[in-house]
DNA sequence: CATATTGGTTCTTATATCGAACCACCGGTT
DNA sequence: AACCGGTGGTTCGATATAAGAACCAATATG
């Protein structure tokens, strides 16, 4: 988390707040007020309110035992408000079922968020060893498939705003080469779908098809990850195939109802 | 949603804010800037910079089409952590899909949140015909076997504060008389497990069983729901018990890795 | 083409926020 | 017990900051 504030026409006390807020991350779900107050470089009285006022809406808690500071379960209300606008449950999650029932893998929706992908829903397979994520983790859009192949549908003008000067390498095997990544991406364009292998995440294999809306932009990408041993080469075109096939009916489905504008 | 706030050393801009992020609900998801700003007396430029400032860091998008403001994908990112805080994926959710396949009819879990009820978790089940709700559901505890079984199982001296002047009805069946309900909680203390029959929702049946933290006080419960004639009076001890044995088993766990303070 | 919307911006005033200094409490040291 | 360093929490005056009337520009409607 801890994003940058956009500086332009903004609450400076909202600001504050929202940065204060972005603090309560996976790697850090509780804080102290002084410790916070130390990390945030931000005088502690400030915080206080800050949090109290947080807290009086439910969007964090104290705990009562050891005064610390954690997410309130009003953050919850809004995660329904959120998929229900993008229509997920009802119509995406089944087909999304079908094609875990079909691969085998776990499979997830990827929506473009600024330059960033957004992982808005996650359908795991039913093996001990899979592939594993969580629901809004954010992602930049040059490595791994769920990525790679809304970049690579995107418009060309679009693209330098989202991509960084230098490309973060992942693992060893993230494309980081501008001229390379430019490579792969056509190669997706011309077969309309994104085979990754440990781009992203080391020994992780992933088949990735585009979803547009109805203006023809690129808006996310429905994509199956596993791990590498059980998506050899050789099984991948069958695979991208069945991927392929349940995007074409998620996409007839947001070309109907017009989702994800 | 639409809360109140505290009043008590609360900042009044960030007040003022999250009362408007409170106003993106599932009925009105998307708001233009005048229109919620008459909808809350608001002056429309107050509003505009606060739309802007929640816009800049996410938590809100304005559609370019349509210039009309809804939720955006930030908020996604802060459920993963409040779930995992609440160590529900890990484990407690394997749980409650047994519990779904033994049964046929949804699980939910509850977990108390000062004087309401906040739905963190569903397993639905199977069929065509199931009870439906989603996550984040605040509901006040007098109504629904998922919360009057928390209530039933709170400290005496906590009640008044949780239990409003007049116990609103959801349906013809709501329990609305304060001594009625003092004497069905009794009875759900006794038996340990509560079963409602369209209180809060018509023609819906509840089975639930309270969730106890470290210090023994109530923090939640597990319920399963269904329509009322596919659980009928006779089997309603049968499916009671395996409520209650799945509870143990999610009990125990807490007990042992102590979530849910 | 006038009118009434809409979203968005500017600039002055007054008000709401900041933050130093302040408790009260707790646990360990001396 | 007195002291220290660490919590979380509170108060109040100075001033930075947000409020809001008046203002565009654009679109839609008659």
């Amino acid at each position: 988390m801890a994003d940058q504030p956009t500086g332009v026409s903004s609450l400076k006390t909202l600001d504050n707040a929202l940065a204060v807020l972005s603090e309560f991350t996976l790697e850090t779900p509780t804080w102290g007020l002084r410790e916070l107050s130390k990390k945030m470089d931000m005088n502690h009285t400030v915080l206080h309110r800050i949090l109290r006022t947080f807290e009086g809406w439910g969007y964090l808690r104290q705990n009562p035992l050891t005064k610390e500071y954690e997410l309130g379960l009003k953050i919850l209300e809004f995660t329904s408000v959120v998929k229900q606008r993008m229509k997920l449950s009802e119509f995406v999650v089944p087909v999304m079922h079908e094609l875990v029932e079909e691969v085998g893998e776990t499979a997830f929706l990827t929506l473009k968020d600024g330059d960033k992908g957004v992982t808005v829903e996650i359908v795991e397979c039913d093996r001990p060893i899979k592939f594993n994520v969580s629901i809004g983790t954010r992602t930049p859009l040059h490595a791994g498939a769920s990525c790679k192949v809304i970049l690579a549908f995107m418009d060309e003008e679009e693209k330098p705003g989202v991509l960084p000067e230098s490309l973060q390498a992942f693992t060893a095997r993230t494309v980081t080469e501008r001229e390379a990544l430019i490579r792969d991406l056509e190669e997706v364009r011309e077969t309309g779908v994104c085979v990754t292998k440990g781009e992203f995440s080391d020994a992780v294999c992933g088949i990735a098809v585009p979803l547009f809306n109805a203006r023809r932009k690129v808006v996310g990408s429905l994509t199956i990850a596993g791990p590498g041993y059980r998506m050899p080469d050789e099984e991948t075109p069958e695979l991208a195939e069945k991927v392929m096939n349940k995007g074409r009916i998620i996409q007839q489905y947001i070309d109907r109802f017009g989702s994800f504008y």
